[in-house]
RNA sequence: GGGCCGCUAGCUCAACUGGUAGAGCAAUGGACUCUUAAUCCAUAGGUUGGAGGUUCGAGUCCUCCGCGGCCCA
């Protein structure tokens, strides 16, 4: 058994007494009625006078945060998930017997059961005065320091639950990300489109381009993968006659972790039939302004020190356009493999010389020159079809697809395009790609997937397909810099 | 992948040019019936991220490694 240091055996030690006493530590019959912060909002204006009149006693749990201590009678603070509201024990009321448990047994991190009246103290906070008290759940490690907290970031992530109990801010964090996404979902439903599941586990990757996380399932022995992209499963819905389709869930990258990649995070890509790509720009400046308007009851928000417009129409620039004017690549350089190279080489961009296909190496120079740049909500339309597989070529010009990128704070938002519904055209582009796919390239998986071929060749809608980063949504509309902060468990490298 | 910064008590942080590792909070014992970072007295608490090295002597200097953060790409 592992030793245990001072403060973890004292307190082990003080629970083992207070069990010996008869008291139980994890005790599951306490219920409350009334919770801190609704009790804080609804008094909230009640003076003295008006509390007493009232007549009510109250019943909560929280976890005792802090206390000062005054002999006879103590002030704490418990906290449950609404909030926090300030206890007065005192021995004349709650009794010699249960006033000594408190000071002797009950530790801050504890989760309390307190019942009794509100009034308000000579400083005016409203407090509940505790006539009665019990345990509900020991704690056998401490919080950390009252004031400032737990602040480490490792610390942080790896002990989010103490994060969460600490740090209030972190709290409003997960709660707007739960807010942001039931807005998305009740927008979804509310447009008539149906939530759906597809498998998460693939024989044939699909939709993105990636390297997958890999795994072997035994009984059919055979490879699958957990998937990058939800979206040759929802067109195959399409293709089954639903017309408006969203699946919201994890995807899963097998790439670096840092403060701008989590291993799996959250999309939602949705499909809507008789649709264009330019009916899904003003779909996502709809979602966007309404998300603004829901949190912040405006167009505008701060992300990071600078002031972020949501109000549409936003700028639709061509691909190639921004390259050169954004990015400030001349032409002759972009249809130059050497030239390219040899910009990448001086500006420090990485690149594979090997790479035969010369737009991936534009998609390079775009995320390093103008990805960065675009701060207010900008749509890149017009990509180049070498790197848009699964998208509509555009009729006037078959060397672009009918795409669209949405960029925001210099991050890809949201990716999205009128859908290639010709099966003809879809199996020459699969194979282009697995041809000019380099040997050790592990973003292209080998093999075609037969079945999505042969479901569009039943004949799908045409349509259109977006994916949403939630992840980064919700950074946006939370300032955080670091995806670390809007994932509630965020993989890190095994602990030191 | 590269550069820089950090890792010291449960938590937040000190420790000059290398010279006995400290404080606050938390904890323990005590005083106190309106405090809110309560106050006051006392006590205890450490393999300084890990492994090597230099030195009479290393938290401090050197090498390697681990984890995290920031910047670059």
């Amino acid at each position: 058994m592992k030793e245990e240091k001072g403060i973890l055996e004292a307190r082990r030690k003080k629970a083992e007494e207070l069990e010996a006493l008869g008291e139980p530590l994890f005790p599951n019959d306490f219920r409350p009625t009334d919770r801190a912060g609704i009790l804080q909002e609804l008094y909230r204006d009640y003076d003295q006078e008006a509390l007493e009149r009232l007549n009510q006693t109250f019943k909560l749990a929280g976890r005792l945060m802090a206390r000062r201590d005054f002999g006879k009678a103590v002030f704490g603070h418990i906290q449950d998930q609404t909030g926090r509201i300030q206890i007065f024990v005192k021995r004349d009321e709650v009794g010699e017997e249960k006033f000594k448990l408190f000071k002797k047994y009950y530790d801050i991190g504890d989760i309390l059961g307190v019942e009794g009246p509100l009034f308000r103290t000579k400083t005016g906070e409203l407090t509940l005065l505790v006539r009665d008290l019990r345990l509900v759940t020991k704690a056998f490690r401490p919080l950390p320091e009252k004031f400032h907290g737990l602040r480490d970031t490792e610390l942080r992530y790896r002990r989010r639950y103490v994060d969460l109990i600490m740090n209030p801010r972190v709290r409003e964090i997960f709660l707007t990300r739960t807010r942001i996404v039931q807005y998305l979902r009740d927008y979804f439903i509310s447009n008539g489109f149906l939530e759906v599941e597809t498998p998460m586990m693939q024989p044939i990757p699909g939709g993105a381009t990636a390297r997958p996380f890999k795994t072997y399932h035994h009984a059919l022995e055979r490879d699958l993968y957990l998937r990058i992209a939800p979206e040759l499963y929802l067109k195959r819905l399409l293709v089954g006659g639903f017309e408006r389709v969203f699946e919201l869930n994890r995807n899963f990258r097998n790439e670096g972790v840092s403060t701008q990649h989590n291993p799996e995070f959250t999309m939602l890509e949705f499909y809507e039939a008789y649709a264009t790509h330019e009916d899904l720009m003003r779909r996502t400046e709809e979602i966007l302004v309404g998300l603004a308007q829901e949190l912040y009851g405006s167009n505008r928000i701060t992300y990071q020190g600078q002031e972020l417009d949501f109000t549409p129409p936003w700028p639709r620039i061509p691909f190639k356009k921004a390259l050169l004017e954004i990015g400030g690549v001349p032409e002759e350089v972009l249809n130059s493999r050497e030239k390219i190279l040899e910009l990448a080489q001086a500006q420090g961009i990485k690149m594979d010389p090997r790479e035969p296909v010369l737009q991936k190496l534009w998609a390079k120079l775009f995320d390093a020159l103008v990805e960065p740049k675009l701060i207010q909500p900008t749509f890149i339309t017009e990509f180049p079809v070498e790197i848009s597989p699964l998208a509509r070529r555009n009729e006037q010009d078959p060397s672009i697809t009918d795409r669209f990128e949405l960029i925001v704070a210099g991050r890809e938002i949201a990716n999205a395009f009128s859908e290639l519904n010709d099966p003809r055209d879809q199996r020459a582009r699969f194979e282009e790609q697995i041809q000019k796919r380099l040997a050790d390239d592990l973003e292209v998986h080998p093999e075609i997937d037969e079945d999505f071929i042969r479901a569009l060749e039943y004949g799908m809608p045409p349509a259109a397909g977006e994916g949403l980063g939630i992840d980064r949504i919700v950074m946006l509309f939370t300032d955080a810099p670091s995806i670390r902060e809007v994932i509630l468990f965020p993989h890190l490298r095994p602990e030191a």
